[in-house]
DNA sequence: TTAACATATGAACACATATTCATATATAAA
DNA sequence: TTTATATATGAATATGTGTTCATATGTTAA
């Protein structure tokens, strides 16, 4: 019994409920992508980004007047969101137009932000 | 007009579009609050915690058990828990028991978890 | 072509943060 | 009291990450 519970410096008091636990949790990867994604949402200059387009689409160059920030930090961010396939995009000439990409992302939004409110 | 567009490098291109995003998106403290949040949930260690919480409350030394990881690491993470007011405790001698603190956890967790089943 | 502009991107830097180690605290058992 | 155990916590360290700067790319206008 407990061949995998040795690695933690301190006896294992109700290991009943470890075993049970383990056996109901999803597996690691899926929780490991689970943070992935949560922490996507985690940083306020993307959350302002995200948010901003539920409004409306925006240009790289909106969003840096919007926020304050410069251009080349939007745009980095928008990189992140882009691989995490949050925003998609399109071009028109110069400009390069960002919009969301994903239903999901409102409903996370927003049940977060129930959250806040809530307290 | 613009009082609040010049800091950064490149010339406004959609000024309306600006403004109507600026008056619709809720204020900046909100916006921080809310990626404090989504941080939280943003961590693997804590995701997996909060998830076997959902199952039982659980003592240090278990999930220390559970996640293969030293008690120590785990105490500072159910502090972050704790500080956020996700995570309750109560203690019965040497023990200290935590459980979830919020009904919107799980909601958050789900909202997650959905989009990344959904890909 | 040349110049101007919107965007992207690599490197550097500063800062945040997760884990470990050592140790403190608190409680129970001997 | 002494010892053992469960948990908490400060310091140190290593790693991750957001922003800036310089510059590259790509497109339009002159």
């Amino acid at each position: 019994m407990g061949e995998n519970i040795e690695s933690c410096s301190c006896n294992i008091i109700h290991e009943d409920v470890v075993r049970r636990v383990r056996k109901k949790i999803p597996r690691e990867e899926t929780l490991i992508d689970l943070a992935e994604l949560f922490k996507i949402f985690g940083d306020s200059t993307r959350i302002k980004i995200i948010c901003a387009l539920f409004v409306s689409e925006m240009c790289v160059c909106d969003i840096a007047a919007l926020l304050k920030m410069n251009q080349s930090a939007i745009s980095h961010q928008l990189r992140i969101l882009k691989q995490a396939r949050l925003v998609k995009f399109r071009k028109e000439g110069k400009v390069v137009y960002y919009s969301l990409d994903d239903n999901h992302v409102q409903q996370i939004f927003d049940c977060g932000l129930a959250h806040i409110n809530h307290k």
